[in-house]
DNA sequence: TATTGTTATACTCTATAACTATA
DNA sequence: TATAGTTATAGAGTATAACAATA
């Protein structure tokens, strides 16, 4: 196979090789932007976005935590917290009380309501996932879940 | 295991399992989203975002192809489409021609300048890639991909 | 009537920069 | 000076609904 990668079809227009298909990262942010439409519909019935979710899910696993935990734990911007916090407090899904050691903070907890909501979802969710990996054995998705661990590692890493 | 999959910590706050690190497309779309960070500084170089690029490479391998081919292709409403395919006229990295047969709809083609643009880029996109799949042995590498191309699958399964 | 592409609009997720209050 | 959280702003990606031109 020679250095380029195209056949020239005419004067001002090329036709490259089909070669993204072989690229890992490139049919991540595919599957994953896909992904996100269904999770839009799950979460959708209970008034939140997948991120939304996402976030009350690591409140759960963190109770009391800061949003700068959070903003640390899911690897984003602490200003990206802002709205998805004041989202689960108007529903009721989080509440949150003034640190006694450090009044700047808030410290965040996941209400009655919000486990209730989490409740509501999980069996769409498991449904979904499923539906996803019905073709897969379950080492086929043993293997995924770790190979997707490896990514997600090598992202976060500096 | 019982059926509440959560620990009462107190009156009106709850912890539950940790039981979403287990979920495929939970992961998915944590990593998908971590991915896309990076596609937008790889693809910055030449000014594109990520679905930007993604759209010109549907190009580049449908050449001649309308906008309802690409919005198929890349399962995404149509009018989502216009303001990428502005932005890529705009750069003129492909070029619009009407078509004879239905004076509707513009073939769309790669011009030259934006093959550069691809070739540009494809290094970085190929060092990521790397950086992704260091920890991965060859055969993890390909098990992973076939892995996504059956989720990917089974996300277009009406 | 149906289809191609556009416009108007809206929501989610992401960020940077500047700000307030507190440490 | 540094940190927790907010605000203002911007860009990307997604959608629905209504429209014009054409089939």
């Amino acid at each position: 196979m020679g250095k380029t990668a195209y056949q020239r079809t005419s004067d001002d227009t090329v036709a490259p090789r089909r070669d993204l298909e072989g690229l890992v990262g490139y049919q991540l942010r595919r599957v994953g932007a896909q992904v996100v439409k269904e999770l839009l519909r799950i979460f959708g019935v209970v008034g939140l976005a997948p991120g939304q979710f996402s976030i009350l899910m690591l409140i759960a696993e963190h109770p009391g935590c800061f949003q700068m935990d959070l903003a640390r734990l899911a690897n984003v911007d602490r200003s990206t917290l802002v709205p998805m916090i004041e989202r689960l407090a108007q529903l009721k899904f989080i509440k949150r009380s003034q640190s006694e050691n450090d009044r700047r903070a808030f410290h965040l907890q996941v209400t009655a309501r919000g486990r209730k909501a989490i409740d509501q979802v999980m069996p769409d969710l498991r449904a979904f996932e499923e539906t996803l990996t019905d073709a897969m054995s379950a080492r086929e998705k043993t293997t995924l879940l770790r190979s997707l661990r490896h990514v997600e590692e090598a992202l976060l890493r500096p």
